[in-house]
DNA sequence: ACAAGTGATTGCTTTTTGCAAGCATAAGCG
DNA sequence: CGCTTATGCTTGCAAAAAGCAATCACTTGT
């Protein structure tokens, strides 16, 4: 069965059923924000995700079309990963996210910093970041 | 200890750590967009929910401060769960996520109608729902 | 009195997560 | 070459969470 069964056909539950756990959109922010690409890279987040839950959710978010995997060359061991559109796209749902907790939760000021200062910057800034991420991931190298 | 201890301090981990799961916000979408107000009715969800997860996730959300619980005058056994202002802030995110797997998932035509229709009325209506949520929800009755 | 409805709880199995260690290969360096 | 380090994972096992079906104490409605 190439069917692959959702609970429902809601869009909420059909983003939950992506990304609705604790780990893949952590790995998201990290090549978005933090311009990781390799796996040790994401491996070193600061909340600590273990190596077997990493490897799960790359493998994942490439299958579901949101990161592609490549081969560094002339590094033959190191795995490139870049966003496609697709995952570029989620970075609305992201600086949602932000937006709430930073009025609701405690937040680091110093990791709450690049999302006020994307607030302050007014509504294009969210769509200058994406163009941004376009530039670095898609079509080409990085 | 009154400290939670978090993963860390990101934004949007500490979003995370509250609703990222594949039930919180769909509990949370219910209320908001099929008027959900008790516990069967929350139990009833096309996804399925287990009666038990169902709980665990009504009480965390009422600890968490985005539901309150209040008993039905009149009928002793049954509960009200509204939404807190802190709960109908989540509307933007869930809008975002909607738009999300709209353009990307398979979602069913007839439950992506109501999100559509809020991406054609523009920007305000996103305001004008959770006004109306406010309306229903806050300070007052159901 | 009785059946139906209320918000859960309980017991149990299955799945997922978390953690530490290890693995196979490849670069880097002398 | 021979050693260390770096690379992206994999494995084994314990703990936590999810999933499922049955049930509970109590209330309403008839």
């Amino acid at each position: 069965m190439t069917q692959t069964s959702f609970r429902s056909g809601c869009p909420i539950n059909l983003g939950l059923e992506v990304f609705g756990d604790k780990w893949t959109l952590l790995v998201i922010r990290d090549i978005m924000f933090a311009g990781k690409r390799h796996f040790r890279e994401f491996l070193a987040s600061d909340e600590g995700i273990s190596s077997n839950i990493l490897a799960d959710r790359l493998a994942m978010l490439v299958s579901a079309g949101i990161l592609t995997r490549a081969e560094d060359p002339g590094h033959k061991l190191k795995a490139i990963y870049s966003l496609t559109q697709k995952g570029i796209d989620l970075l609305p749902i992201i600086a949602q996210i932000s937006r709430w907790s930073r009025a609701y939760m405690p937040v680091d000021p110093a990791l709450a910093a690049t999302g006020e200062a994307r607030d302050r910057a007014g509504p294009g800034a969210i769509e200058a970041q994406m163009e941004a991420l376009r530039a670095i991931h898609l079509s080409g190298d990085a």
